[in-house]
RNA sequence: GCCGGAGUGGCGGAAUUGGCAGACGCGCCGGACUCAAAAUCCGGUGGGCUUCGGCCCUUGAGGGUUCGAGUCCCUCCUCCGGCACCA
């Protein structure tokens, strides 16, 4: 069927053709249109220009969609529209990251199970997508907690497994005591868990780990070449952290030590500063550094060994409150060489130093670096200067044998201005090669290795919870860790009537003995499965990729589909993301294609971090009770002016602040246009009615036109709706101005460009002005004429040393000496040039004219 | 502490990247329509002086570069986001 098609002649009822703009119903029929006719649903195989426009799926809420949600999606959702405007075949799928922790407390607080909740959640969600106008494909919708889905979530891991990437390892994790659960580190915000604000505590637990950091340098690497917003880049530099240095190995003092410490046992450092290594005068190891208890004296063993006690014990929030307190620790009663300068230096232990970074061992460098300091200072012991400015040593003195001026703190700057002192043959050398140098000789004795370290830590995929994918694997006592065959999977998540986490640390699962039983995949013999799920970030790192494969149930993605659409060409999300779900999702897709599976490595060929949507200037929070219900205003002013508001009263790219009163202006820029449109068709069908309805030929709106097919394009490409927005209210404020009558021209071009913002009535004007439906498969987007946009007199402004005195209207590319003869007659220019002598006149062409005087 | 981002009218925000600051919108004021109100439409709206011709001031603060700075440089302040004893 076509959508109601009106015309002039039609009876007033007819919904369309009221002379007045009434949003719920136009914007119902066309959401019905779209649905009936499939205009959102490409054919995947047979498009021409594949252009795939993702935007981060949400979490399915009880609360229903979150306006900050909304305003992604539209910022997304334009930019697809646009596109496909622009001629492209635009693959708009949307999903549910249903599983993970948040639903599972949701489900845990009002007592019922998210296997019933999620459902119900995700129709709500739904119908409020529907009602958002998102030009949504339906037909492949994305849910992570079915199986058909983690099924191929778990297949993922297997192959990860297989290739080496997966390893099980006993590793000090964040325990939430209120979760009941491990926390990745990121989770941890402050000592505190991310959701519950508990202080978080440290527990032992044999997890499973994808090793990311194996992939360390390639993530950082390609971030120098893919195009995506800058401030995201930084964040993922950052997270990565690499930093370049060396590794040292301080020799055990002879004779240190219990009988297990050999005379080769050495004990290692990571330093960015080798260069400082004469001034290393202690060594400070992390409290659970394993080489502690054969450095430990049997004089201070009692006091190392509940140093030690108290370290484990004490939770992260703790650790960080003694941040710029006292530096506490204690002396192990070992030492150990220091292989510069051979000498023996005691060891420490104090929980400055922690065990997962680096090699969990410092090398005390009290006069170059503050924590040491603060350290050496605390517990007296030697600071030794090193390094200092080029300039602080005189011409006649020996930088072998230099005192700078201490000061009363540590000289920690590095600058290349600078040099090393007291450093026996590598004194006076600029302190960046000498470092170098230092590590090279170290090196030959074998003390020393250059080194580059990552903050990125293994990814810890284990969650001793119950609603997510288990985790794919059958242990034997014989085989030890099987995976399970793909042809096995999915692993179900059985129904569990009782599905709260427990203190032990075991999963729910665990409980089960029909699930936790099952013959050994390779031997056959008993063995036991994991019990653990996996991380919701990996559901949401491959789910992209699923999208345009929906339909396969015997691969994850095809490869003719995959090579189609993907990358994706448009992502959009929040900055919340920019580090953990993004550099998930290209770590596994890096994988993928190193396993053979996919062809490109980077998953996303542009990304655009959307800002984050306040309200009247406060953060939109539930403790606020200042929550935006899109329902709302969408019921009152209908699904385009919200669209248009979200997208007007602030730079999608930053973000803008929500206030209620705004949306009166989007909703009277569309009662404005739907008049125009209705005027002008109707001016039309009537020549001699009016005389202002004929043209079409008035050259400044011409002029303007064209200039607003340009802007408009340039913004929405650039994401700046705001100003796309407002280019448009300002052709239609022109269009109308004094009440004048526009022309069809005029105004057909222009429902084509607020197309993709408002696209409702958009289709609806469209019809109208007599386009067939559906106006994103046949309008397409209208071209400008460079010539058209030239104009032959222009307005130039004149300034008198720098200050505006007036304007002159001169010929396009004027010569200097016209404009300026003009300017200077111009009596509110000549006024200031009396008395003053010109010394000079700054001439811009078709921009500005400035009498330099005095 | 470190890394990002931002400070512009009563408010949300523009500014072709060094060239008329305040586009567009909200709000407010005045007018039209109306018995009246709402809605709608038209006009005005940064501040201060004004002899009504104009003049001066103004983009967080202070300096600088320049004929010219919201935009570039230096110092500082405030707010937002992220990281945080990373060796």
């Amino acid at each position: 069927m076509t959508p109601h098609v009106p015309t002039a002649n039609e009876p007033s009822d007819s919904p369309a053709s009221g002379s007045s703009y009434d949003p719920e119903a136009v914007e119902v029929r066309w959401q019905q249109y779209w649905d009936e006719r499939g205009t959102n649903s490409p054919d995947l195989d047979a498009a021409r220009r594949p252009f795939f426009n993702l935007m981060m799926y949400p979490y399915p809420s009880a609360e229903g969609l979150h306006v900050g949600n909304l305003y992604a999606f539209t910022g997304a959702d334009i930019y697809g529209r646009f596109r496909r405007l622009k001629g492209d075949d635009v693959f708009e799928p949307i999903g549910y990251d249903a599983f993970g922790i948040h639903s599972e407390n949701h489900a845990l607080k009002v007592g019922r199970h998210p296997m019933e909740l999620i459902p119900a959640n995700i129709r709500n969600f739904e119908r409020m997508l529907r009602a958002a106008g998102l030009m949504t494909d339906w037909t492949r919708t994305v849910d992570t907690t079915d199986p058909g889905y983690y099924k191929w979530t778990q297949w993922l891991f297997v192959q990860l497994h297989k290739a080496g990437l997966a390893e099980k390892k006993e590793a000090p994790v964040n325990w939430c005591p209120s979760c009941q659960t491990v926390l990745a580190n990121e989770q941890v915000i402050a000592g505190r868990c991310e959701r519950c604000d508990a202080a978080v505590e440290q527990q032992e637990l044999s997890q499973w780990f994808f090793k990311i950091t194996e992939y360390a340098q390639r993530l950082l690497d390609n971030l120098d070449w893919i195009d995506w917003s800058e401030t995201t880049k930084t964040a993922q530099r950052n997270w990565i952290g690499r930093s370049e240095g060396a590794r040292l190995r301080f020799p055990v003092s002879a004779g240190q030590g219990g009988e297990g410490a050999g005379d080769l046992a050495t004990v290692e450092v990571f330093t960015t500063r080798p260069d400082t290594v004469f001034g290393a005068s202690f060594m400070v190891l992390a409290p659970e550094h394993p080489m502690v208890p054969e450095l430990t004296a049997p004089a201070t063993r009692d006091a190392v060994e509940s140093y030690r006690q108290g370290a484990a014990g004490m939770d992260l929030v703790e650790r960080k409150k003694r941040e710029g307190a006292a530096k506490t620790g204690v002396f192990t009663g070992g030492h150990v060489q220091n292989p510069a300068i051979g000498e023996d230096i005691p060891v420490w232990i104090s929980d400055y130093v922690i065990m997962d970074y680096g090699t969990g061992a410092v090398m005390g460098v009290p006069g170059h670096d503050q924590r040491d300091f603060e350290f050496a200072v605390q517990h007296g012991l030697p600071v030794r200067a090193v390094v200092c400015p080029r300039a602080q040593v005189p011409e006649d003195a020996d930088p072998r044998d230099f005192l700078p001026d201490a000061g009363d703190g540590a000289f920690i700057e590095h600058t290349p201005d600078e040099v090393l002192i007291n450093s026996s043959q590598f004194s006076g050398m600029p302190a960046d090669d000498g470092g170098r140098r230092i590590v090279a000789w170290l090196g030959e004795r074998d003390l020393a290795t250059p080194e580059v370290n990552f903050r990125l830590h293994d990814w810890c995929i284990s969650r001793q919870r119950y609603w997510g994918p288990p985790i794919p694997v059958i242990n034997c006592g014989a085989c030890g860790a099987v995976a399970v065959p793909e042809e096995d999977l999915p692993v179900e998540l059985p129904y569990l009537e009782d599905f709260r986490p427990t203190a032990s640390g075991a999963s729910p699962l665990a409980r089960v003995p029909g699930f936790r039983e099952a013959a050994c995949p390779r031997c056959g013999g008993p063995g036991e499965r994991e019990t653990d799920v996996m991380d919701t970030f990996l559901d949401s790192g491959w789910y992209f990729l699923r999208y345009p494969s929906t339909e396969f149930d015997d691969k994850p993605f095809d490869a003719a589909r995959t090579a189609a659409w993907l990358p994706v060409g448009s992502y959009i999300g929040g900055e919340e993301h920019s580090v953990l779900h993004l550099l998930y999702s290209r770590f596994l897709t890096m994988a993928l294609h190193d396993l053979g599976h996919l062809d490109f490595e980077e998953p996303f060929a542009r990304f655009r971090k959307h800002g984050l949507l306040i309200k009247e200037g406060a953060k939109i929070s539930k403790s606020r009770g200042n929550v935006i219900l899109p329902d709302e205003y969408v019921t009152e002013f209908g699904a385009d002016a919200f669209r248009m508001y979200l997208m007007f009263l602030g730079p999608f790219q930053q973000g803008g602040d929500f206030r209620d009163e705004g949306l009166a202006g989007p909703r009277r820029f569309l009662g404005k246009l739907w008049d125009s449109v209705v005027a002008a068709t109707a001016a039309s069908e009537t020549p001699a009615a009016t005389g202002s309805g004929k043209n079409s030929l008035d050259p400044g709106m011409d002029r303007a036109l064209h200039l607003l097919i340009k802007q408009v394009g340039e913004h929405l490409e650039e994401l700046r709706y705001n100003t796309a927005i407002a280019a448009a209210m300002d052709y239609l404020n022109r269009v109308r101005y004094k009440g004048r009558t526009p022309s069809v021209e005029e105004v057909r071009p222009l429902v084509v460009l607020v197309a993709p913002i408002v696209p409702h009535i958009a289709e609806e004007l469209w019809v109208m002005l007599g386009g067939e439906a559906s106006i994103f498969d046949n309008a397409g987007w209208p071209d400008y004429d460079e010539a058209k946009l030239a104009v032959n007199r222009i307005q130039v402004p004149v300034q008198v040393n720098g200050k505006l005195r007036a304007t002159v209207t001169v010929a396009t590319g004027a010569a200097q000496d016209q404009v300026q003869e003009l300017a200077a007659a111009n009596a509110a220019v000549s006024r200031h040039l009396e008395g003053v002598e010109i010394r000079k006149v700054i001439y811009v062409p078709d921009r500005l004219i400035n009498f330099v005087a005095n």
